[in-house]
RNA sequence: GGUCGUGUAGCUCAGCUUGGUAGAGCAACCGCCUUUUAAGCGGUAGGUCCUGGGUUCGAAUCCCAGCGCGACCA
């Protein structure tokens, strides 16, 4: 990168006035293109802390002839598998023969010890003249490597002495056991493979502010192991998810993320262009129109676990792209899908029970997974919340205004009952009792079918758990003429913003006469039912990278 | 959108109430040390106290505004 102004400029410069920071521009390019500030990242060579190991590594090379940087190794077990190779017997037999008076020195003590040859990160570093104790990681965990001055040549104890906190090593030597009982391997070989160059976090605190766990994740993961744990469990459950999905005949498929409109859910989408057929297309905020195209196509049931994206706020519940799965059964309801949602989840949560009981905590809250789920309609919830009922439009519209609900007079009876229902019957749900709110109305759900003997009711469920929306399912709408009437009639609520991206979709609704069996269809949030499951109270802890403002 | 909290060394944090030379631990550098477990001992170095303005002889500290982050509320 061709800099304007030498990188050694402010150091030549600071005499004449320390009050202008001649790096500025420089800083100021950084930031354009996409570059942190921060000294974790490279952008600041002055830092001794950062300079002391370019040093080293310097020192690596032109002292020792040493690469800091290697290539393949061959012949590495991982450190758990290391650990395992403990064997008792053979390390007592060895302190015997070593304690053992002998006469003649240059008989060999009895060493049956089994050898291994392990790499990982140095998380800590202990040099204690003429021996070193390193700590390893990897992603089995971790072990001491104990480094013998008398093991090893000059040269490489020399290495072992300069290593750091965040160097990659590779170590090789029997598996033994110190004099405090600590297994480790008692290193004759010693290399370093790659130097880090990055000030570590403190070895005992870590990193603890969550905006830098998140930006750096990398480092978190081996400064919090925990972390590692969280989304080796989170891989573990949507696999799960995937194999319960078979198990019952779903067929697993992949449907457009660019989509030319933004159908499925009302939220406001990301807009992309496409260059060569010059149009914009919206990332998606819900793969259900093209899924529901598969059921019209002959296919019975499918499902799709990916990821969708919301053009609006971030939270504790909201990342912008999240992972969602969504599920289709041809002649199934929204009933079959509840009864699926319910064992699904118990089975995710019998995986992660320690104990039989297969309850989990939720941050305050032990939540049990057991007992059947609570059902309540909405109708009733919303009773119990408020004192009267969502059809009494009077009081409906008086607790809006009391609520100072924007927009109050403009919206209709039902959306606006629905503004009410999310702002106080929702949070009433006990957050330790995984409940399913049945009967939504069919105001607020343009895709559902209505109930046959009550039309202004649907046949929709939400599932509530822990205080989030965890999953929503449906008795689908498959007749065109309806599902274009109320298409219509959103799309004549809706604001000039809206209406760009929320268009009629004609193919879907040719879909749709071509014909769709009756179904139910099933979205469940992946990153919340991962957060129940890994006690995490935030969407952030179990997405790997979080969408974060730049700095 | 509102309220509260928070921002000090690479990291984890004191200091702010009551304005007066910028502190500790870890990490780093130099030295000692063959059984450490957050090793220890001696020494050295390391700062835009988030930013801007104000009050003051003097501001990390008090006031105002802004920005970031976090939590709660709507």
């Amino acid at each position: 990168m061709a800099s304007p102004i030498p990188l050694d400029a402010p150091v030549m410069m600071a005499t004449f006035s320390r009050s202008v920071d001649m790096r500025a521009p420089f800083k100021a390019a950084l930031a354009t293109c996409g570059y942190h500030r921060s000294p974790m990242l490279s952008d600041h060579e002055n830092d001794a802390l950062k300079r002391a190991r370019r040093d080293k590594t310097r020192r690596l090379r032109m002292d020792h002839g040493i690469e800091p940087y290697g290539r393949r190794v061959d012949g590495l077990i991982s450190l758990a598998e290391a650990r395992n190779l403990f064997d008792a017997d053979a390390q007592e037999e060895y302190r015997r023969s070593r304690e053992a008076p002998r006469a003649d020195s240059s008989v060999n003590v009895l060493d049956r010890r089994p050898r291994a040859k392990v790499a990982g990160r140095c998380i800590q570093h202990r040099a204690m003249g003429k021996l070193i104790f390193l700590v390893v990681q990897d992603d089995t965990g971790k072990l001491q490597i104990s480094i013998s001055r008398a093991d090893l040549t000059m040269a490489m104890f020399q290495i072992a002495k300069m290593l750091d906190y965040g160097d990659i090593i590779v170590a090789e030597g029997p598996v033994g056991m110190t004099n405090k009982g600590e297994i480790c391997i008692w290193a004759d070989l010693v290399e370093i493979h790659c130097k880090s160059l990055a000030p570590p976090p403190e070895k005992f605190h870590g990193l603890t502010d969550p905006e830098l766990r998140y930006r750096y994740r990398y480092v978190d993961m081996y400064a919090n192991p925990r972390t590692t744990e969280v989304f080796r469990l989170r891989s573990q459950l949507v696999a799960q998810v995937r194999r319960f999905m078979d198990d019952r005949g779903f067929m697993e498929v992949e449907t457009p993320i660019m989509q030319p409109l933004a159908g499925g859910a009302a939220a406001r989408p990301f807009v992309t262009h496409h260059n060569a057929l010059d149009i914009d297309l919206y990332l998606r905020i819900a793969p259900e129109l093209y899924l529901k195209r598969l059921l019209v196509g002959g296919m019975r049931r499918v499902y799709e676990i990916g990821r969708n994206f919301r053009n609006e706020g971030i939270d504790w519940v909201h990342n912008p792209e999240f992972t969602q799965m969504e599920a289709y059964e041809a002649f199934g309801d929204c009933f079959s899908m509840l009864e699926l949602t319910e064992t699904l989840v118990r089975n995710l949560a019998r995986l992660v029970a320690e104990s039989g009981d297969l309850t989990l905590p939720f941050g305050d809250v032990q939540i049990d997974y057991d007992r059947p789920f609570e059902r309540i309609s909405y109708g009733e919830l919303f009773e119990r919340a408020l004192g009267f009922a969502p059809t009494d439009f009077d009081e409906v519209r008086q607790r809006a205004n009391a609520l100072g609900i924007e927009d109050a007079a403009t919206l209709d009876d039902w959306l606006l009952a629905n503004e009410v229902y999310e702002r106080c019957a929702e949070k009433r749900v006990d957050p330790a009792r995984p409940t399913f709110v049945t009967d939504y109305p069919s105001a607020v759900s343009p895709l559902t079918r209505p109930q046959a003997g009550r039309p202004e009711l649907c046949e929709r469920w939400e599932l509530l758990v822990g205080g989030m929306e965890l999953g929503t399912a449906y008795t689908e709408l498959n007749d065109p003429d309806v599902q274009r009437a109320k298409f219509a009639e959103q799309l004549h609520g809706a604001d000039e913003e809206a209406r760009t991206f929320r268009n009629l979709d004609e193919d879907f609704l040719n879909a749709l006469e071509v014909g769709m069996p009756p179904a139910g269809g099933l979205g469940l949030g992946i990153d919340r039912l991962v957060m129940l499951m890994t006690n995490a109270r935030s969407i952030r802890d179990v997405i790997l990278f979080p969408l974060l403002r730049p700095q």
